[in-house]
Parts: structure tokens; sequence; C-alpha cells
DNA sequence: CGAACCTTACTAACAGCTCAGTAAGTTTGA
DNA sequence: TCAAACTTACTGAGCTGTTAGTAAGGTTCG
């Protein structure tokens, strides 16, 4: 499952053949299929086994609410700086799943549809207790920070030496503390 | 091209075959070759036509510098809803070449590049202006301005029934004018 | 005539997947 | 304790379909 993420990330799911992962592990691909059944099967696997880690751990920053929550996001960045192959492996999986026949498009839709939930009540969290401003949506806001990571990386992604992620994250996330503060800080 | 386009769009470049390019135009395969040579020559008729559109228009928005160039976002935002499938094929076809083999890395890498230089042009001309706050990095802010159309547009084609991509660009539109205005509005 | 445009026919490579068989290890029963 | 029965984890061969691309030939039009 190790070979077949770095595979999907460089290549797509399209672009991977079985023989390759079955090959880069050793064995033959009636071999890699005898684990997961199908082309498919792999995909679930490795993409449920990655979107639980990715989700528990937006639930985690969520709970935190408010400023400090968000202030979790820089932290989030720099592993995410470590992981390239995982971010790849998701923006790629995901322009691939934009078709509703796509093979892990159901799983895209519940999975953003989650991660704006944990978003959303970071903010609404942040709101009650009046920590953060209350004339912004939570569901646009929850949008824009989550587009806003995924497009920044994208970026880094395309042109490493053009585009340093977590400085761009460090100067979004503190222009999310200056706009979102309900007290301005300077 | 415009087959092409569509269908680059849907099912990205390696899910799409000649043939179904050429039956849609009703001729075969072999026809459509003499005309681009072979597969990657349709790729960059295709993007090439299309990127002179859109960077001359990225250009036009950043002629008008400052504000005035930020709320034309929204402008393109607009016409941007309009042609789902050209943001998806940019979306589709900048995930399939994150490699540095694939067969548009280059063009994707100067075409961000370029709107990045245009990106930094408006907002530093707002800055000479005294319009915007002059402690922001342009060329971060680049990144973040550009990396957030593109993540809400991908949170959009994935999901159109769970997120307006029109409200959500005008919400950040919003913030934008509120975060770099020199004096706050309200 | 001759160039533009397209067709039919073909090739070599590769895709996902199935099937039959096998070697090794584990479990069960007398 | 020893062997039969079964499971696990594969291999090798092959099936069917599709891929981009080529070679050669023919039609249409100025």
């Amino acid at each position: 499952m190790d070979v077949a993420l770095t595979l999907f990330a460089s290549s797509g799911y399209r672009g991977t053949g079985m023989t390759e992962v079955a090959s880069q592990v050793g064995i033959t691909e009636p071999g890699v299929l005898y684990h997961f059944g199908t082309k498919v099967g792999l995909l679930h696997a490795v993409i449920e086994q990655r979107a639980k880690l990715s989700q528990a751990f937006a639930r985690d920053v969520a709970e935190q609410g408010g400023l400090a929550g968000i202030r979790e996001i820089v932290a989030l960045a720099h592993r995410s700086a470590r992981e390239p192959d995982l971010i790849k492996l998701f923006a790629v999986l995901l322009a691939e799943n934009f078709e509703d026949d796509g093979p892990a498009h159901d799983f895209f839709v519940e999975h953003y549809r989650a991660l704006r939930v944990s978003v959303v009540e970071l903010i609404e969290a942040g709101q009650l207790r009046g920590e953060l401003r209350a004339d912004v949506d939570p569901a646009l806001k929850a949008v824009e920070i989550l587009g806003t990571l995924d497009g920044m990386a994208n970026q880094w992604l395309l042109d490493p030496e053009a585009v340093d992620f977590v400085a761009c994250v460090e100067a979004y996330v503190a222009t999310l503390e200056r706009d979102l503060a309900l007290a301005p800080l300077s």
C-alpha cells in the first residue's frame, strides 16, 4: 500500500498499472490482486487508510476551536511539507474524481463535506466564545480556508522552487488571525 | 479541439483515447492524428489556445491595479461559473502534470509563474498608490489569492450542490478588501 | 495535376483480470 | 503422534480489450 500510494501520487490512478505496483513489492500482478481483489479495491484500501488519519487530525484541530485551532493550521502545514507524496496523492485523486462516476468520487465528496463540517464547528465555537467576529459566514469561510490550503499546496507541488508552502501558510494564518479576530491586534 | 477540451476535462489526458475524440467529431482516429501529429500535439493545441485568453484576462485585471483589480475577481468568478468545463480542464491537467515529466508540466509551471507575476504587480501598484497596506508580502499574497480561487473551484467542481462558487468568491473578495485596504472600512 | 483530407488495415505494447496449479504452513482428528 | 484436510499466498499462462501510432491508398476540390 505504501508503494501504491507513491505510484498513485506520481502517475495517478489511471496512470499506474498493477504490474508496476507488483514489481516494486517483488511479487507478480495476480499476487497483488489476491490481496485486494481489484485495482479499485487497492485504491480504496489506500485512501481509506490515510483518510482516517487525516480526518482524525482535522477533528482534533477543530476541537480546540477558535483562534487556537486556527493557529494549529501552521503545525499541519509543517507536517504536510514533510509528506509531499501524501498531499500529492489527495490532490491527484481529487482531480481524477470530479466526475460522478470516478472510482473514488463519493469518497471525496464525503471527505470534503466532513472537513468543512470540522472547520465550520471550529469557527462557530470561536464566535460563540466571542473570540471571532460574528459577521462571517462559517460555511463560506470553511470553503475558503480548505480551498486556500489545497490551492497553495498545488502550486507548491507543481513548482517547489518557486513556492514556499510553509511560508505561504504562515502568512495566510496571520491574515486569518488579523481578519477574524474581534478586536484588531495592531 | 472543443471536443478534446470537454473530454480532457472530464476524463483527463490519460483517460481519454484518440478514438473517442475522433468519433465525437465524426471521423476516425488517424484522421485526428493527421491534424495534430500526436496526442501530445492535440493537448498542446488545446491548452495553448485557452491559456492565451486566460493570461490576457489576468493581465487586464492586473493593469487596473489595487482595489479595483481585486474587485474584478468577482467578475472573473461569474465568467468561470458559466464555463465549468474550462475550469475543470485546467484543474485536471494541473494535477496530471505535477511530475517533471508530465506532457504539460513546463507549460503549467510557466502559466502559474505568469499568473503570480500579474497578481504581484496588481498588489504592488496598489501599495505604491497608498491604496493597499504595505506590510503584506506581494509574492506570498499572490500564491494565496490564486490558490484560494483554485481550491474553492475544486470543491465546487467536486460537489456543486454543496458549494456555491460565486458566493464563496464574493465573500473572499470582501475579506481581501477588508484586510488589504489601508484604512478599515467599518 | 496536386495538395488537403480522410479511410481502411494494421502493429506492438499494455491494460485489468481470470484460471489452474503449487508450495508452505496451520488446523484437525484418530 | 502422524497424517489428512484445509487455508494462505502466491506463480505462470493466457484471455479480451484498448492504446497510440503507422503505412498505404483513395476521394475531393481548386
